[in-house]
DNA sequence: CGTGCCTGTTCGGCCAACCCGGACGCAAGC
DNA sequence: GCTTGCGTCCGGGTTGGCCGAACAGGCACG
């Protein structure tokens, strides 16, 4: 019978898709047996045991107990990446510095397939709850750093990403309607910088201000957050947006240097 | 107890097999086009083609200007991997504090696959070149960390890692001889502690004590790295080592502990 | 403006290899 | 010692991955 998949056009490789619906399932299981990864998957231990006979072999997955998990591997190639990423390499050591000025969680986003990820953060971790550890993936409409990459993006891609992830409501104050979004999205792309207002997390709030390159493409974010008491004080509706947008200008021209050199 | 079976008779996945590579390809070469990747594995470009498109949809490796790159999903797994490992969990606090008061760069190490794998460090950057970056492999007979995981584990072991990566030399100072390897792991697991001595790097030297389980199994290894001339101090042949090992004993009671709850 | 080249993408068809069902080994436990 | 559960290992059939080749698109050059 024909496939009734949406695979118009461009071939998939189903063993493939198969191995990474693996890997995706022994990680959000935090490691899983043979057996709970075929139910998981509805797929027979026959079929799924040689898959990760291979990526045993390929040192993706580890196996203690008969317990499978992600390898470290992921760990040494995502650094390798972070590394060797133009916003982190100049970024770093100036969120560190703006962390301990303004006495804040500051952290550093890019977009990836639609969502925010956070590649570092600095500051006191007592402070406040950090939104989002290293590597998570967030919507981009329901933080600071999201806000300002969004204002910076041509229009049909903003609508496109809406499609794919939508819009979920995190808490009372999210944004959920995409008009309401274009317009907030006009206001922080000429003031430069964007606020979040407990939009992710109940008592979080948070400014960020993006980076680009200048073709125009959006390189990153850079994000400072506080609790919400801070957050009213006249310091954080006036200095610190000043301070994140100042700092995540500079960032820019050092890349735009070194794309010259 | 981790699986170290022999798998080569087992049946292996083609195709997950070349997916493989193709990642390896492009993490090594650090971004590359679809013809890159052809060429380095020998293989035509129709039959790469629908391998990146599958892992691009399962959004494992991103596509920029025609470059292929690892994403970040390596950065949120391997971290995501990080934080929920007993060792880093317990040892990242008292690492830090050990890395202050003796001044040094210390780093934690677990071993995987036979190497032993940098997953934290403090310490000032600048004080000292660092030996690896987090995620960084190494082998395990040419540092400290990994000289006294070795020192722990059971003789047959020990060999079969020799055998699968060899001693291969990095500096004059490597053992590179595995009786003499052999020998100085017995001083090692009786004094509690490994030292350095610039068989990785010229002019480095380094501290380093390991983990282990009520089982017996190795857990992991702390270390500290200092530069040559300071290794001859009296402070590092006699109060530092005993303040490895003693922070690595205190991780130690720390998941025993918390493996009773 | 056409031509050549290079890179990426798509396609037809053959045959290998992936998947399932089922059998086997091996523990642990009423 | 029988059962249960889990992991591992095949045989067979058919799906789908691989190659060779053709197609499309961009850029430089004449």
């Amino acid at each position: 019978m024909t496939d009734h998949a949406d695979t118009s056009g461009s071939r998939r490789i189903a063993a493939v898709d198969k191995c990474c619906e693996i890997l995706d399932t022994i990680h959000e299981l935090q490691g899983a047996t043979l057996t709970e990864i075929s139910e998981h998957l509805g797929l027979t231990p026959g079929t799924v045991h040689p898959h990760l006979v291979t990526l045993f072999e390929n040192q993706l997955v580890t196996k203690k107990d008969g317990v499978y998990s992600p390898s470290f591997k992921f760990l040494r190639v995502g650094e390798s990446r972070r590394r060797e990423n133009v916003f982190f390499r100049h970024a770093n050591s100036k969120m560190e510095e703006l962390a301990r000025r303004i006495d804040a969680r500051v952290q550093i986003y890019v977009e990836e397939f639609g969502m925010g990820v956070c590649i570092a953060q600095a500051g006191s971790r007592s402070s406040i709850q950090p939104p989002d550890e290293v590597g998570d993936q967030t919507h981009l409409h329901v933080i600071a750093a999201g806000k300002a990459m969004l204002a910076e993006m041509p229009d049909e891609r903003i609508s496109e990403i809406v499609e794919q992830h939508g819009m979920p409501e995190h808490t009372s104050n999210t944004v959920v309607d995409e008009s309401a979004l274009f317009g907030e999205l006009e206001d922080i792309s000429e003031q430069g910088y964007a606020f979040n207002d407990e939009e992710y997390i109940s008592g979080l709030g948070a400014v960020g201000s993006a980076v680009t390159a200048e073709n125009g493409d959006v390189i990153g974010a850079i994000s400072a957050a506080v609790p919400t008491n801070r957050m009213a004080t006249s310091e954080f509706t006036n200095t610190v947006p000043h301070d994140v947008a100042s700092v995540a200008n500079t960032i820019e021209l050092d890349i735009h240097v070194e794309n010259k050199g």
